[in-house]
DNA sequence: GATGAATGAGGATTCATTCAT
DNA sequence: CATGAATGAATCCTCATTCAT
């Protein structure tokens, strides 16, 4: 059963198809990361899925268990990735400052490069905590958190950064305003992803007053 | 019928209920803003309503016209109440930096006096936007925008507020770093209210660094 | 319980009303049989009735055991006072031509007189038919049925009618004609009650050529 | 989707299928203008229709969009194929009196081959008249009556039918005559659909006397 | 008599999912 | 791989009816 391949699949050159081929697996998630990014999860049906992908509802299941599946992948991949991104940044980088611009600068690509797998993490990642099947999210979750946590502090402690703010309400104050931006920014709209980390940096950094 | 009443109803002092009577209207809104902030709006059944009532399912709708009314009425609710706080302190107050604090900490008071109802407007607005039936919400929040706006160029005007930052962009940064608190903040918690306004408008007013 | 009260109730003499009293139960069948003609038993709620009467669901009770009960107390009310008619045409004329002419014209003119509860007659009885509350209905029309036959055999035997149709299907085809009548004639109409008995009863016995 | 198929649908020889293929839909249209007929459009169910074809009250929207569905689709094709039959009819005919036979018979005919549509037709459209979406419903009744009445003024004109007589109660009394039928003739009964129609012209055209 | 809150039994419809072809 | 028919559980909502006030 195709369910049954990875989902890290096989890399391209490996794939049996010909060069004119193109992964339904991949596009279906797409589709459904997109569908699940504007309606909903609760309100996307695997119709929806389908008919945005150009086949019938229960040909999906030849490629996934489950819609929940489909968000399953679609929250994993996001979160491996950007738990990837961030830690590399903690892994190189010794100056604070410089790691906590990066791990901005990170995080606003990734939104700029898959807009829809952020906004669903954002709307959906709230009500998922208490299923257990999604436990793996807060667990990421909070792996991502005490980067930022240690990054922060470690900010503190070197004296870069103001010591009465409570590091804590820092990072969820960073994080929210940035993650929100998925919610409002637009490829091509009248900022660019660059533009917006440069923005919100400079205001982090040397406040609004 | 009931469902007609008035959505505002009568002060408690005109109604005609003994002492021991409760409006059931308002413990089922209450209710209602409860369950769609904590499962969404799309996942929460009428049935889990009336049951979290102590009522049955259908006599939701003795009270209701659907459950699309309930949200409607929350919505409207809160907008109109947050509306009116801000335009309150827009119309009384000339110093900018002043406005800006009362700003931000209504907005707190608001998320404290009505967590379900803030968390419903954060996580459903969105996917409200394209419903007809709720293009009062997109209204309210352009003029709430309007107001935020006109305070943080007035502060750019006159000096207080730095230049160099784009007024659309600081608003919608500090917009979505407040509201988003109603994810995580919880009354009693860690952080009171208070305590987290005056943090955040700390970090916001000098920066981080 | 006011239920309970005999269908037929007290003349109005005999009522304790005063003068200005209206009969709610008068009301609310006349209100019951309009809608139901219009809109179908079925389909028509309670709160219909009550609506368009100026009260509310629940008082209905008080006066009607049941929605059925009014749709019974219609149709038989109908029924009876059709079948006196009848009955009576048969019981003094002789004449078969003139008996038949007052039978085409008592019918026109209940029509006319009360044209809902023949209009929900007319739409009801078929379905009624199979249920056993509404026997009575049948067995009316049996009488009213052979009360006809009776006149259109006489006419056949004394040689005033053809004596090549049918009486059956002549019975038929003269009844189905008059009161599908009841579908389209208004009061106050192109054609009033009279004319139409007239022309109806022209064209039956002269024929079309 | 099988909902979206063509309500004439592709002929028998057509169709993939193999031969003890039957088509699912024309069963459950003629399953449910049975059960409208009998019991009436409201007071059907859904299941009552599913049952009675041996699926799951669900299944039905495989194959229809709603129960209303079904009712538009089983007038229309009844009025349509009327249509067409009565306007072959005046388009052949020049002898009035001929083409008042034919209109006739045909509409017999179509009462013995589909009675089911026929009494539904009877029984609902006048509640479905006030309904925007069965609008084409009293679109084809007119231009059904002004066929009839270019017949019948066609024969007064040229002095085969009476000219005392009102052509449009003319035409609506032979009308309501003919299709009421429908709700007491049966198949195999006392009198054969023709025998019926011979005997009503008859009584037509000679009349009572 | 009337009110209005509540009931509880459906009813139409949706939808994730299965499976034979 | 894809189809399309079917399932069955769940969902929103309706409505006749009851009953305490």
């Amino acid at each position: 059963m195709a369910v049954a391949r990875s989902r890290r699949g096989a890399p391209k050159g490996e794939s049996g198809k010909a060069d004119g081929a193109f992964d339904r697996r991949a596009q279906l998630l797409a589709v459904a990361a997109e569908l699940f990014a504007r309606q909903g999860y609760a309100k996307t049906t695997v119709r929806d899925i389908a008919e945005a992908a150009g086949i019938l509802a229960g040909s999906i299941y030849h490629h996934f268990a489950s819609k929940e599946a489909m968000l399953d992948e679609i929250l994993r991949d996001f979160l491996s990735g950007l738990h990837e991104g961030y830690a590399a940044i903690e892994g190189h980088d010794d100056d604070p400052r410089e790691a906590l611009s990066k791990l901005i600068h990170v995080s606003f690509s990734v939104i700029h490069g898959a807009p829809h797998a952020v906004a669903v993490y954002q709307n959906e990642s709230g009500n998922l905590a208490r299923e257990e099947a999604f436990a793996y999210v807060g667990a990421y979750s909070a792996r991502i958190e005490r980067i930022w946590l240690r990054v922060l502090t470690a900010g503190q402690a070197s004296g870069v950064f103001r010591p009465d703010v409570d590091v804590k309400l820092a990072y969820l104050f960073i994080r929210d305003a940035i993650w929100s931006t998925v919610r409002w920014y637009r490829a091509g709209g009248q900022f660019d992803s660059e533009a917006v980390a440069d923005q919100y940096q400079n205001l982090l950094y040397g406040g609004l007053l």
